[in-house]
DNA sequence: AATGATTCAGTAACCGTTTTCTGAAACAAT
DNA sequence: ATTGTTTCAGAAAACGGTTACTGAATCATT
């Protein structure tokens, strides 16, 4: 046979279970049982057989393996980007529960792209994942529903399963495991401590429309101002794109630079804009909090610079219930499960009572 | 054939490329050729095969088309944690400039721990990963040496490579990749910064003997001091565990405790560290830059919080060298490269003029 | 009309493991 | 000495694809 095209130039070769063999004197058989775990070999033969593999730096070929059956089961993990501080934490708390229950985690990004996605998924069916978790915020839109309910079924056919993290449920009929936080929950608390600190005026800073994690949150917000009887004023709703702290920057820049200032409060989607949002407001000579009080969410390392107090979302426990999940769903079956994980306020110090 | 241990309950299986070729009525050769891309097969036989697949929802096995010779390319990165910025950022260049060149990539991480790392790297070994991709910073000692010339040579007898990205370089004759930051460089013209301002009395935060960053950092820092003819104290020189946050706050509030403050300024070892420290010297009413001046390294997230001046490092710049290097050294051979990259001071807000 | 070139599709070998089945020694028991 | 058990190790059949080789139509050329 000619020399392979993907063989490196200078000869060098991945070697295999067959030479071992050959090189210690037994049969491939014997060097796979010995490789792979408590075979009753003979010392002599085993020693034979741990030196040859020594000796040749053998590894064996993952591929072959797991197309011949036994090979270490993965879950796969894509996410949009693995720089978002809260989509690290997400990931890292799938890598750990991963390596607990004895498996390997395979991590992919799709920058937002569903073409990407799409792709990822695929790439994951074929390697075989025990379950895909995809996690992020997103536009809930029929398309996505479909695109969705594509994954869900794909996966199901061949024993796989979808996980869904920080995203919405898709229906009864759509075999997906849901983890997701109490958005609305946090938002509540979050704006009930601005309410409860006499504030009334509270800038709501980060709304965009159709995307759910920012929906949740706003409408948290909505539920506290009603619960304490304050007007609800849709102009205190600054609309943003992406959930950032230029973004946030740049709201609140704008905000204070087209008119008086008409709120002695904010509450900030999440730690990132409240950052940015900070930022403006020092520039602007206002500090936080003796002129403005600010809250924030996910408590990440902004919110330590900051010393701000925000709703505490458990980014690594939705990782590990993840994985959980999606183990147990598999080993139960029936209908998938939707778990809702609780948030808690941090109190720091970017609050003041209102100076009325 | 009685059914495969691994098969799910619910009787689900993965279909095959035969499956495929029976329903489209041609054989698997035909729906090989058509799969992988442009083979001049007729319409009519096409569009059968393509129903099928949609039909029985397949995807290709990825074990079974890499054991026959064809399957993606993958660049593996192996890091401690992605929780941590400063490695989610490289990971973000790793992974954008795989993608680039058409290549896969694959995650894992190891806690820190060396046996993870060992065991990661057979990994991906295993999985025929092109290139290794190792981050992080480490203890530069004899067993470290030794362990990575296990790896590289071990990479290399399988026509795989090993990159050392932000890690000292190994010796002339182990055949690793190298990508570095100039961290000297850095750090001097950080501390150069402070001093032109005035500043003589510099703490510096975060030292840690072994850890070639931190030394790194901390000889810049030294150098600059000489250049200056400033006298070098080693008492200014704190030393740390970690580099986080709360390490930067402890060291901080540590020597406040201690003592009268003997400095005007800081220089810490990263940003994190900063922020620490910030927090702690605004605790003890010392504002930030107004009675002390401060510099970070790194230029992450917290800088822009903190509005602080700091040393720019190019994060996704040295993930996507490191993989096109890698690639390179592949194709060309050679000599394995070793290049530093250089980092530029980001002025903020942090530093005033010493007032004598 | 005979021949050569071209198109399309099938046959079968091979990729590197695991694992079932089978068999040869070695040993113990009668 | 014969037989029945163990113990250890080999032969060969999967696993699910890819691809070199081959061959039958179909088409163009003289």
């Amino acid at each position: 046979m000619t020399r392979r095209a993907s063989e490196p130039a200078d000869g060098r070769r991945r070697s295999t279970i067959r030479e071992v063999a050959d090189r210690a004197g037994v049969s491939v058989a014997t060097v796979s049982r010995i490789l792979s775990g408590d075979y009753p070999a003979s010392p002599a033969t085993r020693k034979r057989v741990m030196r040859a593999v020594e000796e040749l730096d053998y590894v064996a070929n993952a591929h072959a393996r797991a197309l011949a059956g036994t090979s270490a089961k993965s879950i796969a993990i894509v996410l949009n980007s693995v720089i978002s501080p809260h989509y690290a934490h997400v990931a890292q708390g799938v890598e750990a529960q991963t390596a607990v229950e004895g498996r390997l985690c395979l991590i992919g990004t799709t920058g937002g792209d569903a073409e990407r996605e799409l792709a990822m998924v695929k790439f994951m069916r074929e390697q075989h994942a025990e379950a895909v978790i995809l996690v992020g915020n997103v536009v809930a839109d029929e398309k996505y529903r479909k695109r969705m309910g594509q994954y869900a079924h794909a996966l199901t056919a061949i024993g796989s399963r979808l996980v869904l993290c920080g995203r919405p449920p898709l229906g009864p009929d759509v075999p997906a495991v849901v983890v997701e936080y109490d958005n609305a929950g946090g938002a509540f608390a979050a704006t009930s401590h601005l309410l409860s600190a006499g504030h009334e005026r509270i800038l709501c800073l980060g709304r965009r429309p159709g995307y759910t994690t920012q929906e949740g949150r706003v409408a948290g917000y909505r539920q506290a101002l009603a619960a304490h009887r304050v007007p609800h004023d849709p102009a205190l709703e600054v609309e943003g794109t992406t959930m950032e702290w230029h973004e946030g920057y740049r709201m609140m820049k704008e905000r204070l630079a087209t008119g008086p200032r008409d709120f002695t409060a904010v509450f900030a989607l999440n730690d990132l804009i409240a950052g940015g949002a900070c930022r403006a407001l020092i520039e602007h000579g206002l500090r936080v909090p003796d002129d403005v009080s600010m809250v924030g969410f996910d408590d990440l390392q902004p919110s330590l610079d900051l010393n701000l107090t925000t709703v505490h979302l458990p980014h690594e426990e939705i990782g590990r219930t993840a994985v959980r999940l999606a183990l147990e769903h598999e080993a139960r079956g029936g209908t998938p499960p939707h778990v809702v994980l609780g948030t808690h306020l941090v109190i720091r110090d970017s609050v003041r009572p209102r100076v009325s």
